[in-house]
DNA sequence: GTGAAAGCGCTAACAT
DNA sequence: ATGTTAGCGCTTTCAC
């Protein structure tokens, strides 16, 4: 392994200088520059980021504490948010919390062991902030925590949106199916919203939920089947993704239940996937793109030492396609 | 910020005692041990992952290169990566390459200053074996490349299975769909034993592919319209993935074909979501878990500087479901 | 404009 | 069973 010491010896110089170069810092003359890059490319050196981190007391990394990196929608924010990240130079190390408290607690020790500079932190069951002290700036997604800045879509809009669009269609008898609703996520909002929406409009309405979020395709067309099982003669779905409102959609198709004729289904998230089912899957979009360079940009912020607002929360649009 | 050195004056020890028990070496009096557990406690000490890297030239991380997170089979294989890593205390960074050759380098250049100790680098377009330098242990997947170990799923096996099945059930006129050819990916067997396959059948065949491997939804939707739009009366696809099997099924169903009985349609992959289809998409499984629990196995046998076999082919299997 | 030296927090001989 | 000390590769203050 190469070292600055050895770019140093080999450029006739002293590591100090050597430092300086890189790091672009201090008065250097061109000539010495040049020299020292050349030699840094002959020998093939990389400056070690980990004595950098060390030296610095700033590692350049952030964590991402996600419940399921292969969803969808939380591999798509993965996938933007590391583009931002690296946009500004920062590396992402990701952890799959499960939805299981004793993971993310675990996580965010490691995260903090590792010197990560700023941790963003998805639908979590824990009450972190109170649980174990942690000095090191967290946004968290979709939960509001005592103390703790976080950025979610509007879901309140999302639910209400979702409700109307399905009433405005001619719907009578709504039904919202989507994760429990027993942890304090924010996008229970959903079904708040859309509770309160169904009622405003004189409309019936009911809900069914999975056992945990367990993000398991299976419970969700479990759960689907259910609904036609039990003949309610629901002719309007809000789903709390699209992902549950294609295993709807699914398990409608086995029922010979027409949608969107006999049967309106609406979704949530809009992932790029709402186009591939026929029909096509009338949602609410959820900004990820905004949402990952958002929480880039207030992490980063939160790092430099600024304040960071507490509340943030996107806006969400209803797009209309086949389902609905 | 706690350091050992605050553990230890608090116990009334050195750090040296400290970092004994913390990394369980050496004799130390049961005493002593608790005493310092509990002082780590109070202190809500988190030993400095960092400068552990440093002194022990080992940072117990692992780089994951993949072309798109987004893509449901690489979140999931980066789902289970990311849990058999945890199991041995590793920690993932995660990078999205794009297929870009240059953000390749770029992130194995990152890497590598970042001390990794070992790099996943799936479906890459570089061959960086020849190309720069890399010292420490690097697995591939779906590409062989000079001198480097991989690992990939039997795809020559899946490309004959699928066309065997699609000729069992009777098509005659057979079309290949997927990426870019071009790319030297292993993936690209699969057309290969397909083709094979059904000339050795004197069965017809074509190939419709992507202009580049773009893992874009709209690309595969666009060259699934194409198919039907050329009227060849193709009525057997074999898609080199499930999400391009879903882009064909949806272009089936606006022009009214009907998946299976008048075109068959298998994929690749076996995402959980292709049972989210109707039809249900009949496709050639890889097994996702168990190419991540190797990976991480063999990785962990490189670093620890243990030779690993070069050539590392999983089967495949077919599952047959709805669409043929 | 460049160098010497201390220090980041930890590990690991080598002592005792 | 515990302490002393050097060193991991880098940054940074202070000299020159």
């Amino acid at each position: 392994m190469t070292t600055q010491k050895d770019v140093a010896k080999k450029a006739g110089l002293t590591v100090t200088t050597v430092s300086r170069v890189i790091n672009n810092r201090g008065y250097i003359a061109e000539e010495t520059r040049k020299k020292v890059y050349q030699v840094m490319d002959d020998l093939n050196y990389r400056p070690n980021a980990v004595a950098r981190s060390l030296s610095k007391k700033k590692s350049n990394i952030l964590g991402v504490i996600l419940p399921a990196v292969k969803h969808p929608f939380f591999s798509r924010l993965l996938s933007y948010f590391e583009e931002f990240a690296y946009q500004h130079d920062y590396k992402i190390m990701v952890c799959n919390s499960r939805m299981e408290a004793e993971k993310e607690k675990d996580y965010i020790n490691m995260l903090r062991a590792q010197q990560v500079d700023g941790i963003f932190l998805a639908s979590h069951t824990l009450d972190i902030a109170a649980e174990m002290k942690v000095d090191l700036p967290i946004l968290t997604f979709d939960r509001e925590i005592e103390g703790l800045p976080y950025i979610c879509s509007d879901n309140l809009k999302g639910g209400k949106l979702a409700a109307e669009h399905l009433i405005s269609q001619g719907c009578t008898n709504l039904a919202y199916i989507g994760g429990s609703l027993e942890l304090d996520l924010l996008s229970n909002q959903r079904y708040r919203a859309f509770a309160e929406a169904a009622r405003s409009h004189k409309v019936k309405y009911k809900s069914y939920q999975c056992q945990l979020n367990s993000f398991d395709l299976r419970e969700y067309q479990k759960l689907a089947a259910q609904i036609f099982a039990e003949k309610e003669e629901i002719d309007g779905i809000f789903a709390s993704s699209d992902l549950i409102a294609a295993a709807v959609l699914k398990e409608a198709a086995k029922n010979m239940i027409k949608v969107p004729e006999d049967l309106k289904v609406i979704g949530y998230d809009d992932l790029e996937l709402a186009e591939l089912f026929s029909p096509e899957i009338t949602t609410i979009r959820q900004p990820a793109a905004e949402i990952a360079r958002k929480s880039v940009e207030f992490l980063l912020k939160a790092i430099a030492g600024e304040k960071i607002r507490r509340e943030n929360i996107l806006d969400v649009e209803l797009i209309i396609r086949e389902s609905a």
